[in-house]
RNA sequence: GGGCGUAUAGCUCAGUUGGUUAGAGCGCGAUCCUGAUAAGAUCGAGGUCGGUGGUUCGAGUCCACCUACGCCCA
């Protein structure tokens, strides 16, 4: 016997016990042990030190999917275990928060080895709620996981480097980072948008550059004479920082917009007289100024008054040179060609919203990557801490705090006539969220993994990436890759892997190291105690001959190196694991949200293909985010934040993952709320359900058991069905799993489980009622009992859980056998992935039944109209099928179509009937190519077909000829498959169409379909009556029957007459009479059509 | 500012290479069916398929521009 199952079921607490099972026998253990063939899957790291979140859930349960398919179809998954990334700015923003710290001062003060240590101890602050979280949501990965701050983690990195090292991928240039000159540190971006404002007042200055009449070698002629006859004019820029001007070294202008020379006379409140407070009559001498800014904002900048010389282009100006405001100062050490400063140059940067369409460009101070883009020095001319350089002391403005030179800076070029005009603005600027100092943009030297190099390879590989979903590819991953930019590696923090570079005390020699032997060699004792974290590995030092003492830089690795390393570094290879590594590498899948894309997605991917050349993963799952009921991100600070465990608490984990699986595709973002979860739960695990508990409530009454091996079974076409249904079920969820398209594959299953509670379940009740045990009855068991077999196979990767409790109850027989029956495992998750049994295919049943359940539709829909409930048989049903086919099928299974619909007979409208007239309309699909211009005329002369004629074209496409027609003087043929035919409603009858189908009612009723209307209503009422009476559905009764008047009165005896063996017999009544019911009698009153009548049921 | 994505019924979402009357579920209302079901069926609210233009015999679908939102980058 099966274990009886109720309908009513709480699924959180039916999980906790499932769980509890797992445990006691170690089922997750023995999933991941199995298998025979490698699958790869590479874990993406999260950092423990929040709490886990629904989008972690998202995530796990789409990595846990693909797993467990892969582990059913009798994979090994390698590389499924924990991986936590342990490093980074997060934890140590967290550290000191607790602290109270407010920067890098506070970390140094209290020492980085202190500081480490907490931040160690940080990440595991919420570990324990995580491995809770991993266990209840059935993510299933071994427990024995990577950690990123791991002395072997850590060296694997340091081979990694040291590869790049030796391959000279490694290099030092200038980096624009944020940087707080109080704090003396660099902000990161987040701590950035912490402190920023955008009502900031600043200067607002416009600068006046001199033309000097020459050009940079290679400009041709055209542009030489250009240069020649703007000797002496200005190229006006735009600035609110005039601190940085010292360090200008370039102009940049647009390429395609339009540049005018103007002038203004000495009248003009912006001619240089006026800015140097002549009297009019000196003024009135002097020259016409000269101004040169895009024409689009010169009125705006000018006001009016100028008359405009000549116009060019933004590119006719490109190698133009001017004379330097100021001289810049080169970086320490560093030797800068100054002749290819101060000059123009074409960029993107540049647009027209503000400021004069020319920009000023210092790439010190913001501008690094133009700079780096045009072959332009770097110069500066303000310290970290934020003070203008000696160098500028004969100017005045030496050892100035940068916001306090600006005025300075100003004068001075008023003083010089570069001033056109000042004033103020207000704008957008950011300051330190800690002390409130204004930040400057500073070019600080950084370490840099030279990726650019490899560009086209980056590109290559990611071609040969199946992506899901596949605009990621050459969308947004593609883009990222065409635009690459060398990968800036280090950061001036203090956790995080240290970055093995050694440097002379003079700079001149530099040492990468690339194994913990390797350091130890170098300093001459044994490193093993060493935590390879700073401080401890800052203090190793050791004397170069020639270069002095060797010191480690003091920067460590942004921490995606770590987790982009991992496929390396988890393994702690090369030192250890070299088989597994070489086994491990691509990943076959991997899955994470779509904001990887420039996160892990391309870490991994420009590690691995600088490496070996190769792509790190062939398949990836790219999540969407998810937002909450109202389309807005989730976040504390909304409050609309919801927790996993209160979704798991009330519906459960699977119902979550169904949810999650089915909602919508999974690169999409998605709303969440309660509720939508429970539509799941209802949706597709209670029909699940509930068709189970039925299945085993009916076995167990029969005592049924499965089939025995060689047994003939007598399948009934609907049987046929089920079973043809449930392969292609099998044969399109594995074709979906195959390409990773968990969705489609979900919707699949649930559009299964649907057809079989409400089409299977429902035709086929009374084949499991009834009482004789009979080859029929086998047959219906056989059927079910495979299909939610089947099924729960199927789910058992998307809802563990449940797919787990049907398994075993269903497979509890067999497996209770013992002897002979140990091929059947314990456990859904190590049974097989179910095979295709292409013998039982038959895609011409379904569709037969598809039209079937089209025709039932209508049916019901054309009762509706008439206002004819199902209970009241009609005589017939006129149909007409959208294709020949479709007919075909409709009359395999006409006996179906009667007994649904409750009519008596079932007539096919056809061409030689009149009863009817036809329409044509063009198969748009396949005529439209093919007579593209002629649609419409073509349209129009299908539609005038009437009457004879039509019948006649109706008749001709019936028996598969060709229709010929006349248009434009042109005579057409057309086939069969491309003319659509229509057929008008029959005169009074109750009609519904839909999809090429029309179904007809015959509504006439007659004296012997009224009576058997009104039988099945006495049953239905009296059926109720039993349940109301709380009888069991085998009791027998005595049945009493009164009518409340004469018309009724005869009419009920007339239905006895008629009928009363049929109700006898249905409601196991062994007693019938007509009258007062007895003492004792459950008694109800009914009004049915027939008119009132009062029941009295008694058990007997 | 740039890239990518999303926008379809009150809500959550489908919509295959452009094709005939744009679908499903939920919610609401009505009717019906039911001795597995917490279920199911039918109908209803008449969807400006975010907007504007274009290509086409034909556009929710392709193209351009715009708007809103999300992510990433600057």
């Amino acid at each position: 016997m099966f274990k009886p199952v109720e309908t009513s079921v709480s699924f959180p607490q039916l999980e906790e016990q499932i769980l509890a099972w797992w445990d006691a026998n170690q089922i997750v253990a023995k999933s991941l042990a199995a298998g025979s063939k490698p699958f790869v899957f590479y874990e993406g790291p999260p950092t423990a030190n929040g709490r886990p979140g629904l989008h972690h859930v998202i995530s796990r349960t789409f990595k846990d999917i693909i797993c467990r398919y892969r582990a059913m179809q009798g994979y090994t998954i390698i590389g499924r275990r924990e991986g936590w990334d342990t490093h980074g700015l997060p934890v140590e923003i967290e550290v000191e928060k607790q602290l109270g710290f407010s920067g890098k001062p506070d970390i140094e003060t209290y020492g980085i080895a202190e500081f480490n240590a907490r931040c160690r101890e940080n990440v595991w602050e919420y570990i324990q709620e995580w491995q809770a979280f991993t266990k209840r949501i059935a993510y299933w990965v071994s427990a024995d996981g990577y950690y990123t701050y791991d002395n072997k983690y850590i060296e694997s990195l340091w081979w990694i480097f040291r590869q790049f090292w030796e391959r000279d991928l490694l290099f030092r240039d200038y980096k624009v980072t944020m940087h707080c000159p109080r704090c003396g540190t660099g902000l990161s971006d987040h701590e950035v948008s912490q402190g920023a404002r955008d009502d900031v007042d600043d200067p607002s200055v416009y600068i006046k550059f001199r033309v000097s009449g020459e050009t940079v070698p290679g400009v041709g002629v055209h542009g030489a004479q250009l240069a020649e006859s703007l000797r002496g004019a200005h190229l006006v820029a735009w600035t609110t920082t005039p601190w940085t001007l010292p360090a200008n070294v370039a102009l940049a202008v647009k390429h395609d917009a339009t540049y005018v020379d103007v002038e203004v006379g000495p009248k003009h409140p912006l001619h240089r007289a006026y800015r140097q407070n002549m009297t009019d009559a000196d003024a009135s001498v002097l020259p016409n100024d000269r101004l040169i800014m895009a024409e689009s904002l010169a009125l705006r900048v000018l006001g009016e008054g100028y008359t405009v010389q000549r116009t060019f282009r933004g590119n006719d100006l490109v190698g133009l040179r001017y004379e330097q405001l100021f001289t810049g100062v080169p970086g320490p050490g560093d030797e800068v060609d100054i002749s290819v400063a101060y000059r123009v140059i074409a960029d993107e940067i540049v647009t027209m919203d503000d400021g004069t369409g020319i920009v000023h460009i210092a790439p010190a101070y913001g501008d690094l990557e133009v700079g780096r883009k045009h072959g332009l020095p770097t110069l500066f001319s303000v310290d970290l801490n934020g003070k203008v350089m000696p160098e500028f002391a004969a100017l005045g403005f030496a050892g100035k705090f940068f916001k306090e030179a600006d005025p300075d800076i100003t004068r001075n070029l008023k003083e010089r006539g570069l001033l056109l005009k000042s004033g103020r603005v207000r704008h957008y600027y950011p300051f330190c969220w800690r002390c409130g100092t204004p930040l400057l943009f500073y070019a600080k030297r950084s370490w840099y993994i030279r990726t650019t190099a490899f560009k086209a390879d980056l590109v290559a590989n990611n071609q040969q990436i199946h992506w899901v979903p596949d605009h990621i590819r050459d969308g947004r991953f593609g883009n990222w890759l065409e635009n690459n930019i060398d990968w800036a590696i280090s950061r001036e923090r203090y956790w995080g892997t240290p970055l093995p570079i050694w440097l002379s005390a003079d700079g001149s020699h530099a040492e990468c190291i690339g194994s913990l032997a390797e350091l130890e060699q170098k300093v001459g004792r044994s490193l093993q105690d060493l935590d390879l974290h700073r401080p401890y590995v800052d203090a190793l030092t050791w004397e170069h001959p020639q270069h002095g003492t060797m010191r480690r830089i003091p920067d460590v690795a942004d921490c995606w190196f770590d987790s982009g390393s991992m496929p390396v570094a988890q393994w702690h290879y090369p030192f250890e694991n070299q088989e597994i590594f070489e086994a491990a590498h691509p990943a076959d899948y991997i899955c994470e949200a779509v904001d990887q894309t420039r996160g892990w997605f391309y870490t991994l991917h420009a590690v691995s293909t600088l490496l070996f050349d190769r792509p790190a993963f062939n398949n990836v799952i790219c999540l969407g985010h998810i937002l909450d009921e109202h389309g807005a991100k989730m976040s504390k600070s909304k409050g609309n934040v919801i927790t996993p465990q209160e979704v798991i608490d009330q519906y459960g984990v699977d119902a979550l993952r169904w949810y999650l699986f089915t909602a919508a595709p999974p690169g999409n973002p998605r709303r969440f709320s309660g509720g939508l979860v429970n539509e799941s739960l209802r949706k597709f695990m209670l029909t699940l359900w509930n068709t189970y508990s039925f299945f085993v409530t009916y076995a167990n009454l029969d005592g049924w058991t499965p089939r025995t091996a060689g047994e003939d079974l007598a399948l009934q076409p609907i049987d046929r069905w089920a079973l043809a249904r449930l392969n292609a079920l099998v044969r399109d969820v594995t074709a979906s799993l195959e390409v990773y398209e968990v969705f489609p594959a979900a919707r699949a299953i649930e559009g299964f489980v649907d057809e079989l509670s409400n089409w299977y379940v429902r035709r086929n009740r009374r084949r499991f009622w009834k009482s004789e045990a009979d080859a029929d009855k086998r047959a219906a068991y056989h059927t079910l009992y495979t299909c939610l077999l089947t099924v729960a196979k199927l789910a058992a990767p998307f809802a563990p859980y449940l797919a787990e409790e049907l398994y075993r109850n269903l497979t509890g027989l067999q497996i209770a056998d013992g002897a002979g029956q140990s091929a059947i495992p314990e456990s859904v998750h190590l049974a097989s992935w179910p095979l295709v049994d292409t013998a039982l295919l038959d895609d011409q049943l379904v569709a037969d039944t598809e039209a079937l359940l089209g025709a039932v539709s209508l049916g019901r829909a054309a009762r509706k109209t008439a206002g004819l409930k199902v209970r009241q048989p009609l005589s017939e049903l006129w149909v007409r099928a959208s294709t020949p086919a479709a007919a075909e099928g409709l009359r395999r299974f006409e006996a179906d179509l009667r007994d649904e619909l409750n009519v008596k007979a079932v007539r096919y409208l056809e061409a030689g009937s009149d009863i009817v007239e036809y329409r044509f309309k063009p198969n748009l699909r396949l005529v439209g190519k093919k007579y593209g211009k002629q649609v419409p005329a073509l349209a129009a002369a299908l539609k005038a077909l009437a009457g004879a004629e039509a019948r006649a074209v109706a008749h001709a496409l019936e028996a598969g000829q060709p229709v010929r027609l006349m248009l434009d003087g042109q005579a057409l043929e057309l086939r069969p498959d491309e003319v659509l035919v229509e057929s008008s409603a029959p005169e009074g009858y109750a009609v519904a169409d839909g999809d090429g189908m029309l179904v007809a009612l015959n509504t006439s009723m007659t004296a012997e379909l009224r009576l058997e209307g009104v039988a099945r209503d006495l049953v239905r009422s009296v059926q109720d009556a039993r349940k109301q009476a709380g009888l069991a559905i085998s009791d027998h009764i005595a049945l009493t029957l009164a009518a409340g008047d004469t018309a009724t009165a005869e009419l009920l005896a007339q239905t006895l007459a008629a009928w009363g063996d049929y109700l006898r017999g249905e409601t196991l009544a062994d007693r019938l009479m007509v009258s007062a019911a007895p003492a004792g009698a459950y008694v109800e009153t009914v009004d049915l059509d027939a008119g009132t009548i009062t029941l009295g049921v008694s058990r007997v």
